[in-house]
RNA sequence: GCUCGAAUGGUGAAAUGGUAGACACGAGGGACUUAAAAUCCCUUGGCUAUUGCGGCUGUGCGGGUUCGAGUCCCGCUUCGAGCACCA
């Protein structure tokens, strides 16, 4: 029997298809271990070879452990819900939601293809209302709940209110969206549309009045993730910043603990820092400047060096900003309108792209806490109305926007910095020590910026002008999409007040809609659902939820998947937990690695899950870039140039479709029959052959290097796909799909079938194995061991490679060997090492094999070979047998003619043996 | 600007502080074959010597620690990633 991958593999795939080889249940008797990947949003191309990359190293992992009699819960399912299939709707008219599952079977077909192990039972799919009702669910348990900050958690809201009716806001220490004020008796007087606005402000999931990411072209709004530079990352449309009421999650309230939480997981570092930028703690002071001549308002203001007090030459308020209308005089208030107006009309985009400073004078002078002296209060748009207060003071001497300001508009600069020059530019550093720093009530002269930093927040404290803050850059999500390929709110309305539909009316179910646009009236897609109301005639809301909400918690989903109950049950989370490896793209890190972070934690608050982070190890698999194939044209003719000769002549590089490109050689004939006017081409070629250009690019249609797993499956087998994406390198780095290498380790896989067979001969014999043979695998299982446990699977391939070799060169065929051997390949290699367990005359599968124990007894050298230094240089090497000890070593590395010659005339001050590898000689 | 990574042959890459370049691709040479494919064997960092089977050099650059540094420390360069008028 020759290595048949198509036979082997479709067998095999049909047999753990109808045996359930992978189904899992909980079962005590075992310890669990649960394996992820991001699951895919199932997009109309299809899979390409760079999906697969982290699914097979999850897949390896799985079969490990299941190996080493771990019960493994790994599961797939579909991130469903997605702008493209809504966006290709609209273009069709076709229900998003035929485009999905279509798009769905494609994608089971091709991972069916590659032989993973899920445990296709547990399948979800996001868009499916017994899914998507545990989304609505969890979105009620947030309305219905406020953070209380005092005991960093989440807490019923009825709590709230029973607190606000005995005792108003005192004692309340709540995120918030603002800080309100109000006695019992005053929250005992309110009406319901009064409460309701009162407890919105307190609500995890929020109905807010906020500034938005809107993108006109996709007709929604975005959360903070979904834009980059002022663009959409789907499509890549201008964004623009919008005031609109939405419903928000308070993901801000969770700031310092998703801060926190970072510290007890196991993920890569950048991916931590990734993450504690975006959440961007600052520590500073927030503190009160007076205005002259104002005793009914203070102007507020954030910052983290409050050192600086004494160079603070003006202050600048955000254009958005509330001060803005109260500060401004009379005599300025035409010039002030006219710059808003100009601001207003300037996209984000613009704002950014636009680094001109403006900004107008609103005519009021505040009042510096520490000097009493006036300083003028600008407006300008390089001060943010979301960050902080929307109000700084400016310290031109020490920040270089502060800085171009004040030269702009020729305001004072004062250096509070020994030995700063400030002439040409602003001294940002956080170092030195400060100088004219001396008021009536504070001396900060003397003192490096971090004693001055610290002096100076203790004493604003201490004199009530204003208090030590920490703030967040991390904003509140927004969670209202204008679309409809989305999960409905439960959510209706009551004279204007949101009310949430009671739990057994769960799930609201997506309705028809004749088109997938606005309606005439601007409403979104839902306004055109027939009777898009509650069974007593109350409106539904209109937006759906955005793509995140349906991947927050589906991790929990899983572990228990047909629970019409519950999200999870407790039994089932007790005993699964959460996710021990995650396995995904980094490009989640600011968004659903976030989200669902928060998520958890909130249902963890809400005592749903045991754990309080979801994932406890993360490994981020690098990208697979498409390796793109040209071919050289020689100007306004039809004849192309090998590679290598194109310098001889003018040339347009063409790009080719990679799928006629075998070693960058080309397919003369394919390339002929590729497009009607290549029918005709002319080559020039090198050796005979025509050698096509090559260059690393972004995997996608319009360069020709897409290259489909199938392909690989059909020509190679999925085993060789999975070893070959495997040996191409570290699992966390981006690299070029190369089909180059794929042979040598289809090569790799004839070898190890060609121990157990040479053509129709069973080559496996019952004899002892040699202690070589012994040696070899020994070192292989004691090689994969380790580096599975840390994902180094290149070095793994390469170690199988080797040991086959070696067998080869040893002619071994022992059964003893060839065993534990099929077992250690199965992670790997499930096919061939499934039909090899049952020629072997296994009846049962391989997946349920014990993963075999190296010994050390094997693997001990018979004789060392060291290699004797001579102050560090190797000089010679001598052989001795491996248990000569150390001083015997030393003394028959002294006694050598090498080392006589070496140290002669010479002092032999220290010999270093260092076991099993050198002797080093110093002399002196 | 701040933060985090990375840099090793023609290529993808290996190397608990211990003989750098495992393994694979590619390239060159050879065997088998009418021929090709497939398979197998040898060579392959650079320079130098190949009529003694060796010598020199070498992990982005400059220092340092060490008997010994690709690996640790300090200072640069370049590339990649994240954040960014965030006060």
């Amino acid at each position: 029997m020759e290595y048949n991958h198509r036979d082997i593999e479709s067998r095999w795939q049909q047999y753990w298809r109808d045996n359930k080889t992978y189904h899992t249940e909980i079962d005590p008797a075992r310890p669990k271990y649960y394996v992820l990947d991001m699951f895919p949003y199932p997009s109309g191309a299809g899979l390409h070879v760079g999906h697969p990359l982290g699914y097979i190293a999850s897949d390896i992992f799985s079969r490990y452990k299941r190996l080493n009699g771990f019960n493994v819960l790994h599961p797939m399912g579909y991130d469903a819900y997605g702008l493209p299939a809504e966006q290709y709707a609209i273009q069709t008219g076709q229900h998003p939601e035929v485009t999905t599952f279509k798009n769905i079977d494609r994608y089971r077909s091709q991972l069916d293809k590659i032989g993973f192990c899920y445990d296709w039972d547990r399948e979800i799919k996001t868009c499916a209302p017994e899914y998507y009702k545990w989304t609505q669910w969890a979105f009620i348990k947030m309305f219905e709940s406020w953070y209380d900050n005092s005991a960093r958690k989440a807490r019923p809201i009825s709590e709230l209110e029973a607190h606000f009716a005995k005792e108003g806001t005192a004692g309340v220490n709540g995120a918030c969206s603002r800080e309100l004020q109000f006695t019992a008796d005053e929250w005992n007087a309110m009406d319901e549309k009064a409460k309701s606005d009162v407890l919105m402000n307190y609500r995890i999931a929020y109905l807010g009045n906020t500034m938005v990411n809107w993108c006109p072209k996709l007709g929604t709004v975005l959360a903070n993730d979904e834009v980059s530079e002022g663009l959409s990352i789907r499509g890549g449309y201008p964004v623009e910043q919008k005031l609109m009421y939405q419903w928000c999650l308070r993901v801000s309230a969770y700031a310092q603990r998703l801060l926190d939480g970072l510290d007890t997981i196991d993920w890569t570092e950048s991916l931590k820092e990734t993450q504690r930028n975006w959440i961007g703690r600052s520590e500073g002071a927030e503190m009160r400047f007076a205005v002259a001549g104002r005793d009914d308002i203070e102007l507020e203001i954030f910052t983290t060096r409050a050192d600086t007090v004494f160079g603070v030459t003006f202050m600048v308020l955000a254009p958005e900003s509330a001060y803005v209308r109260q500060l401004t005089t009379p005599d300025r208030e035409a010039e002030v309108a006219a710059y808003l107006d100009a601001v207003k009309h300037k996209t984000e985009r613009e704002r950014m792209i636009d680094k001109k400073v403006t900004g107008v004078f609103t005519g009021s002078y505040a009042i510096n806490p520490l000097t009493g002296k006036e300083i003028p209060v600008w407006v300008s748009d390089y001060v943010l109305a979301g960050y902080g207060t929307g109000a700084i003071m400016a310290v031109p001497a020490h920040d270089s926007r502060d800085y171009a300001f004040a030269r702009r508009f020729d305001l004072p600069v004062i250096p509070l910095i020994e030995g700063a020059d400030v002439s040409e530019a602003s001294f940002d550093a956080k170092e030195g020590v400060m100088i004219n720093s001396a008021g009536p009530e504070l001396d900060l002269n003397g003192l490096t910026v971090k004693e001055a930093i610290a002096a100076a927040k203790k004493f604003i404290a201490e004199k009530g002008i204003g208090r030590v803050k920490v703030n967040y850059r991390l904003r509140d999500a927004i969670f209202s999409r204008q679309r409809y390929w989305g999960e409905p709110f439960p959510v209706y309305y009551k004279d204007g007040v949101p009310h949430m539909l009671p739990e057994n009316q769960l799930p609201l179910l997506l309705p028809e809609v004749d088109k997938y646009l606005p309606t005439e009236t601007g409403e979104p897609p839902l306004g055109r659902a027939k009777n898009w109301h509650t069974a007593d005639g109350y409106p539904l809301e209109l937006n759906t939820m955005p793509g995140f909400a349906g991947s927050s918690a589906y991790y929990l989903r899983y572990m228990d998947p047909r629970n019409d109950k519950a999200l999870v049950s407790p039994e089932a989370d007790a005993y699964w937990r959460n996710v021990d490896l995650y396995i995904g793209g980094t490009e989640h890190a600011t968004g659903h690695l976030i989200y669902s972070r928060f998520w958890n934690k909130f249902l963890y608050d809400l005592g749903v899950v045991v754990e309080e982070e979801p994932f406890k190890k993360l490994i981020n698999q690098g990208m697979i870039q498409g390796r793109s194939n040209f071919v050289y044209r020689i100007k306004d003719t039809n004849t192309f140039v090998s590679a290598g000769l194109k310098g001889d002549y003018d040339t347009t590089p063409i790009h080719v479709d990679v799928n006629i490109v075998s070693n960058d050689q080309l397919d003369l004939d394919a390339f002929r029959k590729w497009r009607p006017e290549f029918a005709t081409a002319e080559f020039v070629l090198e050796d005979g052959k025509y050698i096509c250009g090559w260059a690393v690019e972004k995997m996608s249609k319009s360069m020709f290097n897409v290259v489909n797993p199938d392909d690989i499956v059909e020509r190679y087998g999925a085993d060789t796909l999975r070893l070959y994406e495997m040996f191409l390198g570290p699992l966390e780095q981006s690299k070029p799909w190369d089909t180059n290498g794929i042979d040598g380790v289809n090569r790799f896989l004839k070898r190890f079938w060609g121990l157990f067979f040479k053509g129709d001969n069973w080559l496996v014999t019952d004899d002892a194995p040699s202690p070589e043979a012994l040696k070899s695998l020994h070192k292989l299982i004691k090689k994969v061991t380790g580096d599975i446990e840390t994902f180094s699977y290149n070095t793994s391939v390469a170690a199988f490679m080797i040991c086959v070799n070696e067998l080869y060169q040893l002619k071994c065929h022992s059964r003893a060997i060839l065993e534990p051997l099929v077992v250690v390949l199965a992670p790997f290699a499930p096919h061939i090492a499934e039909e090899l367990w049952h020629a072997l005359g296994h009846d049962t599968t391989v997946c349920d094999a014990q993963w075999p124990a190296w010994n050390e007894e094997y693997l001990r050298e018979s004789a060392v070979k060291y290699a004797v230094s001579f102050n560090g240089k190797v000089r010679f090497s001598i052989e001795v047998p491996a248990d000569t000890p150390a001083d015997e070593v030393e003394k028959l590395a002294l006694g050598h003619e090498g080392a006589a010659k070496w140290t002669e005339g010479k002092t032999v001050r220290k010999v270093i043996v260092v076991p099993g590898k050198i002797v080093n000689i110093v002399v002196g």
